[in-house]
DNA sequence: AATTACAATTAAATCGTTTTAGACCAAATT
DNA sequence: AATTTGGTCTAAAACGATTTAATTGTAATT
């Protein structure tokens, strides 16, 4: 690769310190004093060298890298992908870029993705976290490394944090069923079940089925691990069903156990919601036009992204040195086909 | 934040010196006859002291990054998300980072953002472009910078580049809508109507209709801005509804238009297959649930991924100076119930 | 005893940039 | 005439790592 022309080369050709120039590149030559004439020539003649700025050498001098890490599970998961998609957006209008890094709910590699964006210096992370234990993220409160859980948390509010209401979104979907005439719900959820999402969800779905009292039929309420949804849904189902034992409704708590699901019970030939009602916890675009269209807990992505950026910037920007902000935001149920008794 | 640990804080804590830590950490003690007791001594110490190197400053120095980028029109697209997490997945196995970013379809967004990706010195770039000049690559090849063309290329194969056969693609299902029975067919797609990929496939459309002596109508085969889609397609399937002018069967140049295009029928009660058949050119799972299934063409994801990263990574390894490899994949037709006429 | 060889280690240059402290010169002040 | 001021500009250090060439001390060879 040809060797890239930098401050050095410019300045010497035009018989200038690279001081000067550098002051010039940088939008400080008013400040510094430098002649107008003087920063029109040091212009003109770096976009006749085409120089560009070593952001590895720039980085590496001042501490400021423009860049921001992003960890979630999977990149490939619709909800992470818009996740990623709005936190890009917000990082490309404030001149930074994303590392994105997808751990598979893997604390390990979770760890090591960390440990390289920091080697890295990016200079803020956003993480859905897979941790089971806090600290690496104390750790990091320690080190005053500006970062900002998102989706997921540590129930204690010690970290900045921005979630959504995960009981509550459930809540409102066993009400939403128990208004509709179903009372044998089951619930699909994965494993590990350590994850905060997952573990309010469930939460969520045994407190309100007692406060509806509903019984809680352990065949109707299974863990699956979060890479073998595909294959294990369809066995569980067919021998739910075989057994002729299936429930009235069941709650997926994420959006491909509800996409699993949808096409399970499709291919076992049990109809929605004739023979059982079906949610999903996070929606997603093709719920719109599946058949029936699919009832789900719609949750406020954009909202999310925005959040967690700012406040992940006012860290940055050291506005709030030691003091943690924790959110929730609310979601909302969005009532379609899958639910309705009557058809 | 506080300061960390550096080589020279290793080195003075042990009192030998930076050169000999710098070594050790690389793994290079041998090479250079650092004796094992020492090396020993310096391991230690390096974990005694929890010391990380700074990844910026060993770039700048080596020039190596272990970083590349990946460049894509939206990373919230499905098929874009499933290349984007297939890549990531070889980068990590191959100690490589990604820097992903979105487009929007913009020739001057994408050049910025390539601007960006090499100031921070990425090793290469994989990049699905929405450039209508080859400048930039023509650039990047005389710089000999690493890069790889996926998904959409310039016709020419003067650059390395990994893409599918559209024509194939779109011939096969037009093919088989004409031995389904179907004879009046539209077409979907999106502007701009530079993009490889569409402009491939509308290729196929015209060729295969041609060849098979069916008639183009306009009103069938129109062209949406690319951030219209889901607005657009209604009005124009309303349109064509009311005017009693619908076409038999209608094949979606890219998930979002089939995905819109579904939603839409599925709102107007057009009724697929019975009163018109549907192809996606793309898979997507949820086709697999939507009531029809949806016949789809399916693009070889992971291959395209990997084939991308091994040339790039040849180039990057320099195996292959001045030698471009131009990959042309072909793709699958999943027949589903979209398109049985029989229905 | 002088030279050579080798093993183990180090000094110093270097990458490209930013930034601090000061240099230089002309004009203004005393 | 000597000093101060202000406007432009520069020298040099620093960031943290890698790498080349050199150094040291000891053992082996002549």
């Amino acid at each position: 690769m040809n060797k890239k022309t930098t401050l050095s080369d410019v300045a010497q050709s035009l018989g200038v310190s690279i001081t000067l120039v550098s002051m010039v590149v940088n939008n400080k030559g008013n400040k510094y004093g430098i002649s107008p004439e003087t920063q029109q020539k040091v212009w003109d003649k770096i976009h006749e060298l085409n120089y560009k700025p070593n952001l590895l050498a720039k980085g590496f001098r001042t501490g400021k890298t423009s860049a921001i890490g992003l960890i979630v599970s999977d990149i490939s998961n619709r909800f992470y992908a818009k996740i990623a998609r709005h936190i890009e957006d917000l990082a490309w209008q404030n001149g930074y870029t994303v590392i994105i890094c997808s751990t598979d709910e893997s604390v390990d590699k979770e760890l090591r993705q960390m440990g390289i964006l920091l080697e890295r210096k990016v200079e803020g992370i956003i993480v859905s976290s897979s941790q089971t234990s806090t600290k690496i993220f104390e750790d990091l409160v320690a080190m005053e490394y500006p970062f900002v859980l998102i989706d997921r948390n540590f129930g204690n509010m010690k970290f900045s944090s921005v979630s959504i209401n995960n009981e509550q979104g459930v809540e409102m979907a066993i009400e939403h069923l128990y208004q509709q005439g179903y009372r044998k719900i089951g619930m699909f959820s994965i494993s590990p079940g350590y994850i905060s999402t997952i573990k309010n969800r469930k939460i969520g779905f045994y407190n309100s089925m007692q406060k509806l009292s509903l019984p809680i039929v352990d065949d109707w309420c299974i863990e699956i691990p979060f890479n073998q949804v595909e294959q294990d849904i369809p066995q569980h189902l067919s021998l739910l069903k075989s057994n002729k034992n299936l429930p009235e409704a069941i709650i997926a708590m994420n959006n491909n156990l509800a996409s699993a699901t949808l096409l399970s019970l499709k291919n076992l030939g049990i109809r929605i919601p004739r023979d059982m009602a079906l949610i999903s916890f996070d929606d997603d675009q093709s719920f719109n036009f599946s058949s029936p269209t699919i009832t789900a807990i719609e949750q406020p992505i954009e909202q999310i992204s925005h959040h967690a950026f700012d406040i992940l910037m006012k860290q940055i920007n050291n506005k709030t040195k030691g003091i943690y902000q924790a959110e929730i935001l609310p979601v909302k149920l969005k009532i379609r086909e899958s639910t309705s008794k009557g058809c």
